[in-house]
DNA sequence: AGAAATAATGCAAACGTTTGTATAATAATT
DNA sequence: AATTATTATACAAACGTTTGCATTATTTCT
């Protein structure tokens, strides 16, 4: 009989799981010194806590995470908004070392796909700021016309920490690659295979690839061959990717023949370049030395595999989330922080001295 | 004076979130009521419901997660168990459709990559578990040895859905393809594009494997052409991917010189083929017609851009979710469910009729 | 042995919701 | 106008933890 109201009680609970209540009737306990105990509390006698604990594995039990963010005003919850997981590996490389640095703090992980608009999703944020979450980290994904939620998030004093790519003018704490350094490597590469009339071909004139180009420049310049600006070409986002490659590449070899090397500030860019190359029956890397930016799966698969930068994704998200622990757990506000994370020249094919 | 203790009152709210007590106290209403009220429900008078529902949206009211999950029962969070997100575009469509759709429903998505090895994180779904989540959509990544942790999920009535993979013995809901039929459509298309001495190259002998080869199988058999069963090779795990594609494709072409078309049971598997092809001097698709299988990015930007069947994971991911989603609101045990979702054959220049 | 100090446990309130039931206010009926 | 039926609100308990404080049990000291 007693038995029968023990179980019907217990199978209130969801998923039958045994909670800190359950352990201490059948232990006939208080509820506060099972919690203590199971917390490890200098203050119970280890004899208890021995009972109390082999109780507890052996009924399998689960601390409720709901009852426990409630109370401590944690939920144990960070939350990583990044455009697009889908296509773009390196975002997920990104989230896999934020992940693993969370799961070594106890944290939940959330993420959210945010497809470049961010300006759309504040709602979203918004639901987070209550009880959703203790943390953010994002990738800053704006046109810079209009930082609000970014402010937001500062003066509600959420802990936040951006990797790749950080709002300009704001004290923020970040995770980023030397932009500028990496392009800079990169064009002294060609250089070294043997260009030395080189292009430089970029996507939208966005902060990342202004500093991509910015380190172009530096290199070409300490090179004495004159810099042709007509050499750097920024295409707006129409199309993108290899298709935009393609496009703007065609143009640009029929205008220099004489051209023998292009850096392209993203591997797709490159892909698409070297399409059109070959279709023009130029030889990469014979009469034309390609790196690309990045080092995306595809980099090394084409043909021939493309040289390019590497940047170490999930090396930037587990030190993303390193910096969003120390924030969370400070007790009074940490100054703001910048980590560079160093990227390499990768060199394959496409850039092979001749 | 009254002011100082409300706002110090607030303080102790994190980042001073407004609750459903402070909206009481401040139009004296009981709590009860504006619960009530914040949820429309017929029960409270309209000019109250009004007079409610405006201040809450005045001061940003936003619902506590965890006192909410803790009075419900319910995490409104739902968990995606997925191999590997970073190479995996495929999942990471998957993934994209179940968060859509989660969306709709309120819910929250977390998720966790498994590196194919969900034996050693069964603690971690058995963290889970308790407040952990409302249901959990995985696909089956098993050696099929020890499916002891799917038998509990079941046991504890877990919402469980299956994608993609599913385990073959057991009555679960589930969201797949035809992988049979896939491998036959993907094999007709060769034999109709004039291919006629086919071989079939393929990872391990797993559920799927084993599937799209049968489907190749009875494709050949249709053809009255014989099928020589040394034109199937397996190959176990060692290595994976393009490596493997080209290792096994090495000798494949060498021994069978008369071969003038490859069904790859992966896209990946395809790209080492046609590598191993070209060094060879075997011009794709003239003398060698090849397709894939998953319609990864890579099929369409290779050279030659390589066919291959597509496999829809955005649609195959909110399915998912929709299924998951009814067993969790249903109050009775629904029954278990297959979907199988269609895939199709894209037709590219691997392939092409000479 | 008795008082004082220390250690171990128990009690109760709190976190922010939701919900069954009781009460109060209003409307409808006689 | 008094009774009943209806509608609207208030009360209180509950979800599973944690934690300051009170209480009891144990040890140490004189």
């Amino acid at each position: 009989m007693f038995n029968l109201i023990l179980s019907l009680n217990m199978e209130q609970n969801r998923y039958n799981q045994i909670t800190i209540t359950d352990i201490a009737k059948a232990l006939k306990i208080n509820p506060s010194t099972v919690s203590r105990a199971l917390s490890d509390s200098s203050v119970v006698k280890s004899s208890t806590k021995k009972k109390i604990k082999e109780y507890a594995v052996k009924h399998n039990y689960q601390p409720n995470y709901a009852a426990r963010s409630l109370q401590k005003k944690k939920t144990h919850t960070i939350c990583i908004l990044l455009p697009k997981i889908v296509v773009h590996e390196f975002f997920g490389k990104i989230l896999l070392g934020v992940q693993r640095e969370a799961q070594k703090h106890g944290y939940r992980c959330l993420i959210l796909p945010t497809n470049y608009d961010l300006h759309k999703e504040i709602n979203e944020i918004k639901n987070l700021l209550n009880g959703g979450t203790d943390g953010i980290i994002m990738s800053y994904q704006s046109d810079g016309t209009s930082d609000d939620y970014v402010n937001e998030l500062i003066e509600r004093k959420i802990p936040l920490v951006f990797v790749d790519i950080a709002p300009p003018n704001l004290k923020v704490s970040k995770v980023i690659i030397d932009d500028i350094h990496a392009g800079y490597m990169a064009t002294k590469h060609l250089l070294e295979a043997g260009a030395s009339q080189i292009a430089c071909i970029s996507g939208p004139r966005n902060v990342i690839n202004l500093q991509r180009v910015q380190g172009y420049q530096k290199a070409i310049n300490e090179s004495k061959s004159n810099l042709n600006t007509d050499l750097i070409i920024f295409n707006e986002k129409i199309i993108e990717g290899e298709q935009l490659g393609m496009v703007c590449s065609e143009k640009l070899l029929k205008k220099y023949p004489q051209l023998d090397g292009v850096f392209a500030t993203t591997d797709m860019l490159a892909t698409g370049l070297i399409k059109v190359a070959k279709k023009q029956n130029l030889r990469v890397p014979e009469e034309l030395k390609v790196i690309g930016f990045s080092n995306w799966a595809i980099s090394m698969l084409y043909e021939p595999s493309i040289s390019t930068v590497d940047q170490p994704g999930f090396e930037m998200g587990m030190k993303a989330a390193q910096l969003l622990f120390s924030k969370i757990s400070a007790t009074s506000k940490v100054s703001e922080e910048t980590v560079i994370i160093k990227t390499k020249v990768i060199r394959r094919e496409s850039s092979k001295v001749n």
